[in-house]
Order: structure tokens, then C-alpha cells, then sequence
DNA sequence: GTATGATTAAAACGTTCGTTTGAATTTTGC
DNA sequence: GCAAAATTCAAACGAACGTTTTAATCATAC
């Protein structure tokens, strides 16, 4: 701490944005937070929405080649072809890792949450950027793992790991209050292996959309919603 | 549409919510949609954060009751003790069928999941209110399907089960982007499908926590992560 | 028809926002 | 030690924010 104004802005705006959104944060709360002055926002990163990528980047970026290193070595390990549990942990872990790693990687895990949700359409290209990459290897993966599966199924199944695990880094303390303190999110170790399992057998089960494709349309006595004032 | 200015100010709201997020959309670019005046958000709702909490009610409302009535003809069906894709199934349609009901139900689904992670605290104990029940009842009935699972083991796997459905509501259009609109979000019934088959499987998956006690603490060559500048 | 209450309209309130400016200060290279 | 560059500072900018005020309009009942 205290290594550089610049460092003392991303530590205070990571930290604001997790507490508290990004729309909601404003630049004079942020440089009160980092005992610097208002100008050097501009004069470090030229704008708020630039400061607000700075932010993201910073931690993102070497989480997800933590994540390609790490499947780098599965596939060594197991010759191209790495279980599913395997996988899942290595996707899972950088990011939870991070999250234990300090009190300033869980509140940037909070943040990433925000940009998941918030970010406007000038994070999306960034967005993209980051993680086009990871998403062709993990995808790649996951198929070699499970290579019954459809192609778009497995691709939702992704997408429902990645909510998996999204909403347990941004939410969970909203869990400790609803077990009375019997789920303990701190407990970072126990937390991916009950995500991991969780996901894994999401993954592995076969798929019922194909054989049944005769579901009734929308179960009983259809619901009235949301018309009334 | 036009049935007042108090549901035009909802609506539009809800719409310019969903796309940009709450603190991101001014009063004065809700009243430009819903060609108001200014002065009627203050003289119906009192103030934005009111608005906030009435475009949220409006709906969610609704929406819970709709999961408490269907979990009621499960457990009279099944004599107390539906399976758990019952459950689920109880669980997630209603929240989706939302969202497939209208253009409007498919941008509130989002607003939706603003709420959940940009809502201040302001709005914790609407929340609360909302939601405990719906918890309660749930958490048991999960409980009854799966009578084996330690009760904070179970609450880990609703917490993930709904961060299957937030993101899924939340984010899918991303999905349908990455896919190359292979997978589509907008099939409803395939959708919650996929989603019950999915988080079933993690419901019902044994526990590993317990017999592995002794894991290896975090894998390999610890991770270097965001400290560079 | 006119008085009464509910609703809408237009204008302005004070505040805070992101950004810019221009001078002071510190750091750097020689 | 000094010129030049880099950085910090205090102050102000215009714009946009949520909110309030005051008057005009509408509906309803007598």
C-alpha cells in the first residue's frame, strides 16, 4: 500500500466499486478513499470509464492466464483429455483463489460481479478480449471431457457453471446470513470443491432435451403476473 | 400501454432499468420514455429509490406467489415429499415464464438481476420480505427430496441453483453471442428444461466434502496474481 | 356552473457529477 | 545546480442530477 498514486486509485476505486457499484461510486469518493487529488484520475487514466477498465484489467488479466496455465498442465498431466472435475477446478480455482488471496481480492471479486452486471456496452469489447481465449480452450476441454454431449448443450451447461460460479463470488455473504452462519463462504478450499462437485455432475448427466421433446408447453394453471397495478 | 402515468412510469422505467442499469438511468430519461412529467415520479412515488422499490414489487410479487402456489398442488400431489426436479422445476418456471411472457417480462428479468447485485442497502429489507418465505419453503422442501444431504450442504447447492437461474436470466443474450446463436435463450421450455436437468444432477450428487477432508490445500505452483502494477 | 380535490405542467432549486485549467511542486537527466 | 519533464494541487467549468415549488389543468360532486 501507499506504492504510487496510481496503485492508491485502483486500490480505493476496486474497493468502492465492490461496496458500492460503479455508477454509484463517484470520482471525488474514490480520491478521498486514496488520499490523492482529484486531478490525477485524468491525469493517470484520462476518464472515469478508462479508470474503470484499468480496474479490471489489472486482476483479470492474470487470473485467466493462471487458468490457461493451469489447463496447460491437465492437458499435459493427461494426455489432452482431462476429466471433467479437472477442468472445472482449474477454471474455478484462479478466481476463488484470488478472492481468498486477500481482503483485496475478495472485494475485487465483488467488483468483477459488478462489471459482470454493470458494465455498459464500452466494457464489452474488453470483455471480449479478455476472455475470448479462455473461452475456446475451457469450451475445447469441457467437449474432450464430455464428448457425448451436443455441442449447444454443453455450451449452456458452461454458461450455467460460469452462473454457478459468478453468483457465489458476488453474493454469498447474503448465504451466511440465510444459513445462520452455517455456510461459511470464507472457507475458500470447501467452496470450490462443493462447486467443482456441484458443476460436475450439472455436466455429466446426460441430456434429457432430445428424448423428450413432447413436455407439456407451461406446467398448470397458467400465472398471472406482473399485469396487475 | 397508456393505461396511466403511474404504469408508464413503471414500464419505463423497467425498460431503461434492464438496459442500462438502475443508478446508471436519470428520472429525466424515464420521463422522456414514458413522455411524462418530471414532477409526476415525486407526485406518484415520492422519490427514485420509491420507484425503484415499486418497479421491483410489481413484479417479484407476483412471481413468488406463483412459486408458493405451485410448490402447494406438488406437495399435495406427491403427499409432502416432491422429487427434487419438481421442485426445481416449481422453482425456476415461474421466474422464466416471466420472462418468455412478454417483451416486457423478458426486460424485467434483467432489471431483475440489476436488483440483485446493484441493489444498495436500501433495499435489503424489500429483499427480505420478498424472499423469505419463498426460502423457507423451498430449503425444506429440498430438503424432504434430498433427505441425505447435510442441511448447509443443501443451502451451498440452492445458493448455486439460483445463480444457475440469475445468470441465466441475466446474461443469456451473451450466450446466444458466443454460440454463434446455436444456443437460444428465447426456447423457454428448452431452457428451464436444461436448467432443472442441470442443477438436479448437482442436487443430487453425493457430498464429497466429508470423506475428503484432507485435499491438497491449493494445487499447483501458487498462483501470482494482480499484484503487478 | 362552480367549488373542490387530484393530477399535470413548467421552471427553478441547490447539489454533485466528470472534466479542464493553469500554476505550484517534485522528480529526473545531465 | 539547473533546465526539463513529470506530477500534484486548488479552483473552477458546464452539465446533469434528484427534488421542490407554484401555477395550470383536469375530473368529480353538488
Amino acid at each position: 500500500m501507499a506504492t504510487g498514486t496510481k496503485e492508491q486509485i485502483l486500490d480505493a476505486a476496486e474497493r468502492m466499486f465492490a461496496e458500492n457499484g460503479i455508477h454509484a461510486v463517484s470520482l471525488r469518493t474514490i480520491i478521498a478513499e486514496a488520499e490523492v487529488n482529484l486531478a490525477a484520475v485524468h491525469y493517470h487514466f484520462g476518464s472515469k470509464d478508462a479508470l474503470v477498465e484499468a480496474v479490471f484489467e489489472r486482476r483479470v488479466g492474470p487470473v485467466n492466464e493462471a487458468r490457461l496455465a493451469w489447463l496447460d498442465r491437465l492437458e499435459a498431466e493427461w494426455e489432452g483429455a482431462p476429466p471433467v472435475e479437472e477442468v472445472l477446478r482449474a477454471f474455478v480455482t484462479p478466481a476463488i483463489q484470488l478472492a481468498m488471496d486477500s481482503e483485496r481480492g475478495r472485494t475485487f471479486m465483488k467488483t468483477c460481479g459488478r462489471f459482470y452486471t454493470e458494465a455498459g456496452d464500452h466494457l464489452q469489447p474488453i470483455f471480449d478480449r479478455l476472455f475470448r481465449k479462455i473461452i475456446e480452450r475451457y469450451v475445447a476441454a469441457f467437449q474432450k471431457a464430455c464428448p457425448e454431449l451436443p455441442p449447444a448443450e454443453l455450451l449452456w451447461r458452461f454458461h450455467f457453471t460460469v452462473g454457478v460460479m459468478v453468483h457465489t463470488l458476488l453474493d454469498s455473504e447474503k448465504l451466511r446470513r440465510i444459513s445462520g452462519g452455517a455456510c461459511d463462504p470464507s472457507d475458500v478450499e470447501a467452496v470450490v470443491e462443493r462447486m467443482v462437485n456441484f458443476a460436475a455432475a450439472g455436466m455429466k448427466t446426460p441430456p434429457v432435451t432430445p428424448p423428450h421433446k413432447e413436455r407439456a408447453a407451461v406446467e398448470p394453471e397458467d400465472i398471472e403476473v406482473g399485469v396487475s397495478a
